[in-house]
DNA sequence: TAATATAAACTAATAGTATTAGTTTTTCAA
DNA sequence: TTGAAAAACTAATACTATTAGTTTATATTA
């Protein structure tokens, strides 16, 4: 009466982060889980602690696809042209994945190792786009906060409705990117 | 042996937004709503249509409430001075009420006039700020987009402890406006 | 190959959530 | 003072997560 499904974790993140983008974040129950792979929400806790870790693998799932499609970007681009292109794929991934891309953020379990990891790789990777500003130590660590803010803030307000006007989008990114790359010089320090 | 509790809208919202500062945004339930009010949940629906309703009216009180110490931090100052004041403002008020600050961009129901009256207050409010820039009137959205990603951007990874470094995050902020008026030229267009 | 152990599904039950329907009771106004 | 409206209530339904305990399929091992 119940021939295995053969699930997974890996199966699992999969289907939610599905589920993810269809519904947005809070659509993603165990209930909806249980469902779409064809089973009873309880036979999920095989494979998974519960919702919160759900939610996390999630999050690490999230940040490992995001920093592919950021990585991906750079090859055979540098200068500025490697900021244009990382922030673009930023955003672009948002805009595709808009709920798994939420998901990244709302981290629920701080301390938790692979989302600390994934978190820090997908730094290192904008800090090496930056590494040609000759920026100083500490002044590259807030102009990596600096285009943090920017790309986040730009994917969440557009993933959200909040820019109403009708204007193109593209140029507004990229017009703030170039006013970022104008403007980098004051996260310089000495250092 | 129901003495009437008294509520109204008003109470309501206040309550809410209580609740969102110290549960967070998911903390905001009617059930903890009328506990909180000494009062059973059903009890609720004479003053406000469901949960949907309360986290509109939260995110219009939300937005009412940024826009006030925005407005506020104007006073007696401009040019750079103020787009430093306005961006202190944004940014301390999101640290000040996370959870409200939440509710403001989660907009459930769109469409809504209020919300959308709201919101584009504090849209001109923030065109003010820049008008001195002579960007031109598409630049000037442009640039209001870019301030806004940037506000945005840094209060939400700070609220979620997106900045794990060790750095003061305050001269994180002054440099990103620094930058963001350093390079608003990028803004500008001929109409 | 047959027996057994493990793991993955299940059912049943509990507790929390929103919401609706219908009832009581307070309060205000005619 | 009586009656109507509004604000509380209880009860019930339908979701959600989660735990406990049971069955059964699969894999391992004797």
């Amino acid at each position: 009466m119940s021939p295995r499904a053969g699930l997974d974790k890996q199966t699992l993140v999969l289907a939610a982060a599905e589920l993810a983008d269809e519904l947005g974040m809070e659509g993603v129950t165990l209930a909806q889980l249980a469902a779409r792979l064809g089973v009873r929400s309880p036979s999920l806790y095989n494979h998974v602690n519960g919702l919160k870790e759900l939610r996390t693998l999630l999050a690490v799932f999230g940040l490992e696809q995001l920093y592919a499609v950021m990585s991906a970007s750079l090859v055979g681009v540098s200068g500025e042209a490697a900021v244009h292109a990382i922030s673009r794929a930023y955003v672009t991934f948002a805009q595709q994945h808009p709920g798994l891309y939420d998901t990244t953020l709302q981290a629920p379990e701080q301390g938790n190792a692979e989302l600390e990891e994934a978190g820090a790789r997908t730094l290192q990777l904008i800090i090496s786009v930056l590494s040609g500003y000759e920026l100083g130590r500490t002044g590259e660590l807030h102009a990596v906060r600096g285009l943090r803010s920017i790309l986040h803030g730009f994917a969440a307000l557009r993933n959200k409705g909040g820019f109403g006007m009708p204007l193109d989008l593209e140029d507004s990114l990229t017009r703030l990117i170039d006013s970022y790359i104008a403007g980098i010089g004051c996260m310089r320090t000495g250092d």
